[in-house]
DNA sequence: CGAACACTTGACAGCCCTCAACGTGAGTGG
DNA sequence: CCACTCACGTTGAGGGCTGTCAAGTGTTCG
């Protein structure tokens, strides 16, 4: 199943969760939505723009480059990987969204996305229809502010892996950050899954796939992790950290 | 002269241009400002907000990182190169800023300056406080949506030097980047100063400084351009465009 | 069971970084 | 006016990291 299921036609909207004070709390906008700022008039405006879509499956395009631009989405469950294809064919991968994170926020400027989103496994989103969503940031300063955040934060973002890193840094940060990321969320940050290919690490961090691969046993071979197949478990977390560092700006 | 000179109390504001039709025509937030959406009173409480400093002369800091993040600011006149420090001292060039370009966006998702400005060459600057900015951005749907476009252009911009191309490819895509933004300032596409040092472009480019002089010398040799110092003149810009194509995604 | 795909492992080459030395121009002070 | 200094830029030699090519292994799925 390769066709787009973002259009607002193809949307299965789930009617609620049947618990209101557990309303997306682990969201990138819980922080809006939960600061005393906004009050419940407000959270109820949001939560009515809120489309609940999914599932969407390993393979599945949330949306593809040039699709109009209508709706940014925070992902609610899976992982959600962002690209580019060149002319040649070959991938770039933007990013790797986890739960709580929002994709979509790069097509702002223009009026269609300006790359491909995909599924890697069961993904559940929350779609908030942009331009619904500015009219309410003008009139919720708390909401504006966490639009303004989340997109500085990105800009930043999209910098670290800028530099001219070795093989050994991009893996170590790539592991280091993901682990973080899953511990935000109440995942385990010692032991976790890649839900991700090989030659999607290796088109993320700019390496080839055979690099990935040989960084990772070497990894092994030297006692900082233990890796078998996609499952990890990071041994010498602090080893791994110090390489890391100069990448993740510590 | 090194002391930051963006805090208020150091602030220079000029009184006004004295002509009021062309206030800030090349500014970035000239598409807001006089797009049909905004009225004259929107106009003025914009105009009030600014304050015009300078002028910061080659090597003054406009701000640090660690400085407390208060405004963000559109370049009038000259260049501004924003950067990092890394704990080895290696200095990571983030960006350089033309007039009409704002810097600051990235500080937003935070309460300190992530970065540090220095002016290049003798600037003038338009300082927005971004408190008040944000307030009036909430009243006026053209500011606000400008204002996310900016940061939005941002995101995609910092992924553009991300990709492994190679140091030709690299070269290529800065050099027509560079004379593309010129040119929307009205200056000449085709010759033009390089207002920064060699160092400064390698470390855009993340390059070695010595890769820097050795691919423009062979694009010199190869009838490319000419390059004389720091003064350039683009001869073939279709060879250019074509080798920074894959960067530039065209 | 077979095919497609993901991943691994090895050999080799090339790009670019590092190190070093030299050239050049602007500013300074005599 | 000239010598000096210093930062910037250029040029050359050598080596290391990582990409490319190739072949092999293991796993999943039809």
């Amino acid at each position: 199943m390769n066709r787009p299921l973002f259009p607002k036609q193809d949307v299965l909207t789930l009617s609620d969760d049947g618990d209101e004070l557990r309303f997306c709390t682990t969201c990138a906008f819980s922080q809006a939505c939960l600061s005393e700022g906004m009050n419940k008039a407000a959270l109820m405006d949001l939560h009515v723009l809120v489309e609940h879509i999914g599932p969407f499956h390993a393979g599945d395009y949330v949306f593809r480059e040039g699709d109009p631009f209508e709706a940014i989405a925070a992902v609610r469950a899976g992982t959600v990987k962002t690209f580019v294809v060149d002319r040649d064919g070959n991938e770039h991968v933007l990013g790797f969204h986890l739960p709580g994170e929002v994709i979509g926020l790069n097509a702002i400027d223009g009026d269609s996305y300006p790359c491909n989103a995909v599924a890697l496994d069961t993904v559940m989103l929350c779609r908030f229809s942009f331009p619904k969503m500015a009219v309410l940031a003008g009139r919720v300063p708390g909401l504006q502010a966490q639009l303004f955040r989340l997109l500085s934060r990105d800009i930043g973002r999209a910098a670290l892996l800028a530099g001219d890193w070795s093989a050994d840094q991009r893996m170590a940060a790539f592991l280091i950050a993901f682990s973080r990321r899953l511990s935000e969320r109440g995942f385990s940050p010692r032991r976790f899954q890649l839900t991700m290919a090989r030659t999607d690490i290796a088109n993320y961090l700019r390496l080839a796939p055979e690099t990935v691969s040989r960084v990772l046993r070497r990894f092994d071979e030297e006692g900082l992790l233990r890796v078998d197949r996609r499952d990890v478990e990071l041994l010498d977390r602090d080893a791994l950290t110090a390489l890391a560092a100069p990448v993740l700006r510590e």
